[in-house]
DNA sequence: TTAACAAACTAACAAACGTTAGTTTAAGAC
DNA sequence: GTCTTAAACTAACGTTTGTTAGTTTGTTAA
């Protein structure tokens, strides 16, 4: 934890090659070559290529546990919970798009820390899981299969990543605010 | 094209291993003993193990272009377009869940056919994007950045493949009309 | 000037990779 | 009983993989 500047680099770089091919299909040499060193330099700044993928998808998943945790115990309606559940995602998938790929694709190749990931998985998905139950006992919120909304809504916003460097022009309040008209109220007028 | 039942079946084990850990992720003899047989003896049903990842892809890719362009020519609104492009996307999914992993996630190791795949692809998504302009001209859907409205129903029919599984108990036209509600009308009371 | 250190290097490793070549086995057809 | 064929096998190949060990380089501090 608390990496080096180096270190930060090497994850940086590693980062955006694990976004266009995937953690497997990217070796130690195609990351050295990327910064301009040899494959074994490496080593000097990290444990290993495992340890590159458990920093880039452990710290962005204590992100979201941190956001979510905080939105669930304000004191605020249901439906701007979710408006703030929504922000978080644009906001955190606009700073680490690369990282989102990661976190998205490739957690399946931790080792040490697998255990770990998927209990603040299964944590975050729980919590939002609560504030929709909340806002349909609340009357906020349509009484449909809660699993289907908290379905929908996620996979929308764990795919952000692959549609924000596309829209480079659109600023990430506004799309807040367009992802939450949509999610919430539909697009059917 | 038209494999023989044990190029099939080589196929079908393969994707459920491609779904799991992914393609660069599994070797020629995951696949051989996932069979009960030597890596070697693969190579007398197929050609290499990009052509194994090649026909998962294409054919599927190829189901989702010939089931959008029929949708896209019925006499019907622009919302009944929109439900039964939800439902094609449960029927595929529910259909072959592994297959849309490979899909979703390997389809940048083809070769061969990463360009076809690719217009496919553009193809697809700009009949979608049609369907939904056609919409909010006639007033049936809202005015709002259809890329937005485009991307956020996709992601959500894409990730289909990953939570179908976890709900075997709910039947697939129920999933398409409880998913045409929320898609369409939001969740929003 | 020398000592210390970070960060690069070269060289090599054992293991795993996709794939090829040639051979064996078992079943059905003539 | 021989021929054919499908589908398995063993053995090996050249490459690539992640990683280690030991060395060199260049900068900063004493």
């Amino acid at each position: 934890m608390n990496p080096t500047p180096r270190k930060l680099e090497i994850i940086t770089i590693a980062s955006a090659l694990f976004k266009d091919r995937g953690f497997s299909a990217v070796t130690m040499r195609d990351i050295a070559k990327a910064m301009g060193i040899k494959a074994a330099s490496l080593y000097n700044h990290i444990k290993n290529k495992e340890e590159i993928l458990t920093f880039i998808i452990i710290s962005l998943a204590e992100e979201f546990i941190n956001g979510i945790d905080e939105i669930k115990e304000e004191n605020n309606t249901c439906i701007d919970k979710l408006k703030k559940i929504i922000a978080l995602h644009v906001d955190i998938a606009t700073r680490n798009t690369n990282g989102m790929a990661s976190l998205n694709n490739d957690w399946m190749h931790l080792k040490d820390q697998l255990d770990y990931y998927l209990t603040l998985r299964v944590n975050y998905e729980d919590t939002f899981r609560t504030i929709i139950n909340e806002g349909i006992k609340k009357n906020e919120i349509k009484s449909i299969n809660s699993d289907i909304m908290l379905f929908s809504i996620l996979s929308t916003l764990r795919s952000l990543y692959i549609w924000i460097p596309q829209k480079e022009d659109m600023n990430s309040s506004l799309l807040a605010t367009n992802l939450s008209e949509v999610l919430l109220k539909g697009i059917n007028k």
